[in-house]
DNA sequence: AATTACGTACAGTTTAAACTGTACAAAGTA
DNA sequence: TACTTTGTACAGTTTAAACTGTACGTAATT
């Protein structure tokens, strides 16, 4: 029975760790770096890099190169224990506010990135109106002014939706 | 000149496809989605297969496949012209209505069917728990039992977030 | 100092996605 | 009816990502 025990339990624990996966991915993790945090975020403490290897059944240095992207991404931190050799990884606690708020600034970093980009071309776009001769090229930027435009609304909306959503802004709804 | 402003209309048209297209990739289109719906989106007037692979510069079947997934996607819609023997497409309007609606769908969906699973999966963990002996068991087990109900919390968390967030949301503080 | 253990760089392999060209079915035209 | 045009199914190719195994530098252990 122990052996079915543990065997079941060690099922479970995959089970887990493929469906809340899929939940990260969406943050935008790629679906190893998703199972490799999830490991350590359902793990009772820290795990060595071969315990990793050992759970998600894949190579010692896949393990190495995704906790490195997730230690980028500031979602795991290195735990010591003195007099032990091994690297020690532990997923950093707090789920909502390390993923959502991380989130959001992504959102709002593209946004302003795009803000830029396309004021830009649009100035550019202006010069080359005055150059125009043809009044179908005319037409052709004109309608091409308009939907930059709209884009830039666009952004605009997004960067207000999100920033409401943040849970770091003081008068986000939470 | 006309040759010459031709030719840079069309270098700023490809220049805002790939520019913008970042920004719908953020909404989960593939590059290659985006770029063909930006391309529809900023052209005057609907556009057929032909003309989508001649801007693109890629294959016709790519193309069909693309509007194919557009359309499931709900982001584009074929139009009539009678007497035109050609398919015809239009993007659809209003972005942030099309973009922020349905992602947001997407992810309410998600954290539902989340939920769920997670739920089942707790069951099944609260049967198991019964059956275990040893106390290192019981231990890891109800570690285990505590992240889940941590990853429930979460979902329940986004799903608020992003009702907040819903255009369609009355509630919603836009 | 020699040996062992550990993490990672690197090259090569596997796997999945995007894309292309051909071929064909459906519908229009002569 | 024969011929052309158009969209897409399908098989095969290209390209990019994930992953592995080996090899090596560094640090701990003997």
């Amino acid at each position: 029975m122990v052996l079915k025990d543990h065997r079941s339990l060690e099922e479970t624990h995959t089970k887990v760790i493929h469906e809340f996966s899929k939940t990260l991915e969406m943050f935008g993790l790629t679906p190893a770096d998703a199972r490799l945090f999830v490991t350590l975020y359902i793990n009772n403490g820290p795990m060595t890099l071969d315990e990793m290897s050992d759970a998600l059944g894949k190579s010692k240095t896949s393990m190495s190169t995704g906790i490195r992207g997730l230690l980028d991404q500031g979602l795991v931190e290195r735990v010591w224990k003195k007099g032990f050799r091994k690297d020690l990884y532990r997923a950093n606690e707090n789920l909502y506010k390390n993923f959502m708020s991380s989130y959001i600034q992504k959102w709002q970093l593209a946004a302003d990135e795009q803000e830029n980009s396309l004021k830009s071309i649009e100035n550019d776009l202006k010069e080359q109106i005055q150059t125009f001769s043809k009044d179908n090229q005319m037409k052709q930027a004109d309608h091409l002014y308009k939907r930059i435009e709209d884009m830039r609304s666009f952004h605009q909306l997004i960067s207000g939706a999100f920033h409401e959503l943040d849970p770091d802004n003081q008068f986000s709804s939470e």
